[in-house]
DNA sequence: TAGATTGTTAATCGATTAACAATC
DNA sequence: TAGATTGTTAATCGATTAACAATC
């Protein structure tokens, strides 16, 4: 541990952060299935498609040490891993407009795995309002600033169509939403200190048609090679 | 163009090829809205919260030049990415699994903007077979073959409990899929020649509350010092 | 003990940044 | 033309890989 790290200012490489959440929910999924203590580099990077030393290099970032010859003890690992993202502190978050994903969300089963619960549901659509998905009933818009008080909400998901989304941005910003989850394919204007995460849905599969495109060529090569 | 790209293997940074994909929702946006019709990079940085010099060197990489003083021209940029992404040629896919997730989907209006139709959307549980989502029937599970012949269908989504989704991995790898889109959280055990993207929709939230950490002891930090 | 697996150092490789010439 | 913005090279920085000693 070096001057830095005690500072508690734990800085990763970006590249070993990004893979730390990856093993985060390895493990977690692991730990719940509950057939295993332990597991080596070699089985972590197996499952994940990269290689051990890149595993072991990444927890060498960790305090955690696994033991030669056994492996990484899951619970202490994910235990550090935990700490690292907060999975402990209970965070609150509100979902922004109630249509199919946004209640997707709501319904979503994993955030007990990583500290977070899902307060309220808005939409400004008065057909919806008072409606409900799973145990939270629809609000109205104007109820947000209300709600943000009282459960001391930071974090705000906006799951509205692309045409409202910087509207809704905008709204909640004012409200002093620290963090916002983008699910619209709209990429936001907002202050530099909020926070932005954005999660266009279609960015993945973009990798997808690009790898498979990628496979045809080189499968025509193959065949014409062949003749 | 070296040799190699005139192989059409065309090559990037991993890095790099990660921002294509964001330039390419960002310009797909802007072209939607059709206000403009060039961009600097100066103007992308700012949004993407990057530097300008990134976004030309990541651009060198493409055949598109921008014009000094003017920008890059938007339609011609989109479609260089859009041919690389291969958001031309048009992919069918199947969704398994109609919960809530499973349902988004198969309603998520952003796939026309990627080459891409949903064709069909699968389930084991009788009481949902023969329910409307959208214009889609929920088909049970054994017509996936019958599916994935008639639409030549390569990618499918996985929307199932992480309990079954390696099950239906298994069950989609046996039929012939060539991607799998995993929106389980389950990692999955799948032949090498099988394209993953696993979707795990929490990870994002685990970077946010990674930040908010960070925020929070920075701010105590100060807090402290001027105390 | 022998052997498997971790942990770490050094070498290589890849990505970003800085600087500035080219150009519209 | 002058000035803004691109495009590219070189330098720096960061990440991965290889190799192997440490160790349970």
């Amino acid at each position: 541990m070096n001057l830095e790290e005690r500072k508690g200012i734990l800085r990763f490489p970006k590249a070993t952060f990004e893979r730390l959440k990856i093993y985060h929910s390895l493990l977690t999924q692991l730990q719940n299935e509950g057939n295993v203590k332990y597991i080596s580099s070699d089985e972590i990077a197996d499952m994940l498609r990269i290689t051990p030393e890149q595993v072991r290099k990444d927890f060498s970032f960790l305090e955690t040490n696994g033991k030669p010859k056994v492996g990484y003890y899951i619970p202490e690992l994910l235990a550090e891993l935990d700490e690292l993202f907060g999975t402990k502190d209970r965070d609150s978050i509100i979902i922004i407009g109630a249509g199919h994903l946004g209640q997707a969300l709501a319904n979503y089963k994993g955030f007990k795995n990583i500290g977070t619960q899902v307060v309220a549901i808005f939409d400004n659509d008065p057909a919806k309002i008072g409606q409900m998905v799973g145990e939270l009933m629809i609000l109205p818009l104007k109820d947000i600033p209300r709600v943000i008080r009282r459960f001391k909400v930071e974090i705000a998901a906006i799951c509205v169509p692309e045409s409202s989304a910087q509207e809704a941005a905008d709204l909640l910003v004012g409200y002093g939403i620290k963090a916002i989850w983008n699910f619209s394919t709209k990429i936001l204007d907002l202050p530099k200190d909020i926070i932005v995460q954005n999660e266009d849905i279609t960015r993945g599969l973009l990798g997808i048609k690009h790898m498979l495109i990628e496979r045809r060529q080189s499968e025509a090569e193959k065949s014409n090679v062949t003749k």
